[in-house]
DNA sequence: GCGACAG
DNA sequence: ATCTTGTCGC
């Protein structure tokens, strides 16, 4: 037997083990309440396993395409495969083995959210974590309290994302005895759910990862800042 | 037709 | 996504 926390970040050949995870990066963006076409961009990079933050990048950008379920991507991924890119060209010494993403990956009515757009646009794996969930292949509210709940060490849980088809599309996250209202995880790209999982549950004590958290805590103080909100 | 709908 | 007050708890 082996503790889900303690498993490797990936299962495929070109497994990212958990030792060589030393950072985890965080993207984010932020909308201003009547301005439907500026928002702030927002890419964190933290240190793992000690969840410092070592690199923070807030830049405006606008936005042309409306928001529809179901294509995110559309909407956001242009102005996140930007910011990975000048981070890869500024700062190729604090590029993240693995990025969360503040949306989906598998999850997702093709399959395909924005978590995987990303990845396999900037070709480094990524995470997907909703705050809400999509309602994919027959999953609803319900399922939620219907899914197969398996406990977690440090008192979390995990509810399998099971759609009618009988796929399993991620897993709702609870990251400890004291959250009640679970994150939804599915894969980006180049990482397994089970890793997924074991790498969000060792990201914070928050609802939220770390890494989501902080690109959505700075995008916010960033607008706030320079008087949008 | 009706309901549902990541951020 | 964003708008909001207080409130309960560590």
């Amino acid at each position: 037997m082996c503790d889900l926390a303690d498993a490797d970040v990936a299962t495929e050949e070109t497994a990212l083990k958990v030792e060589a995870l030393t950072l985890i990066g965080g993207v984010d963006i932020s909308f201003i309440k009547g301005n439907d076409t500026l928002a702030c961009a927002c890419l964190v990079v933290l240190s793992y396993p000690s969840l410092q933050t070592v690199y923070a990048e807030c830049t405006m950008v606008h936005i042309s395409e409306p928001y529809i379920a179901g294509f995110l991507a559309f909407r956001e991924v242009s102005h996140l495969v930007d910011m990975v890119n000048v981070l890869k060209t500024t700062r190729p010494d604090l590029v993240p083995q693995v990025i969360m993403v503040d949306g989906n990956g598998l999850l997702h009515h093709q399959g395909f959210g924005l978590a995987s757009h990303l990845s396999v646009l900037i070709s480094i794996p990524t995470v997907g974590v909703g705050k809400t969930l999509l309602m994919v292949d027959g999953l609803s509210k319900d399922v939620i309290t219907l899914a197969e709940r398996i406990p977690l060490g440090g008192g979390g849980e995990m509810l399998e994302l099971r759609g009618n088809s009988g796929t399993l599309w991620g897993m709702g996250v609870c990251m400890n005895a004291k959250v009640t209202s679970p994150i939804y995880v599915s894969v980006g790209s180049g990482i397994s759910l089970l890793s997924a999982v074991a790498l969000v549950r060792r990201c914070g004590q928050f609802r939220v990862p770390e890494p989501v958290r902080q690109a959505d805590l700075r995008s916010r103080h960033y607008l706030r800042m320079n008087g949008y909100a």
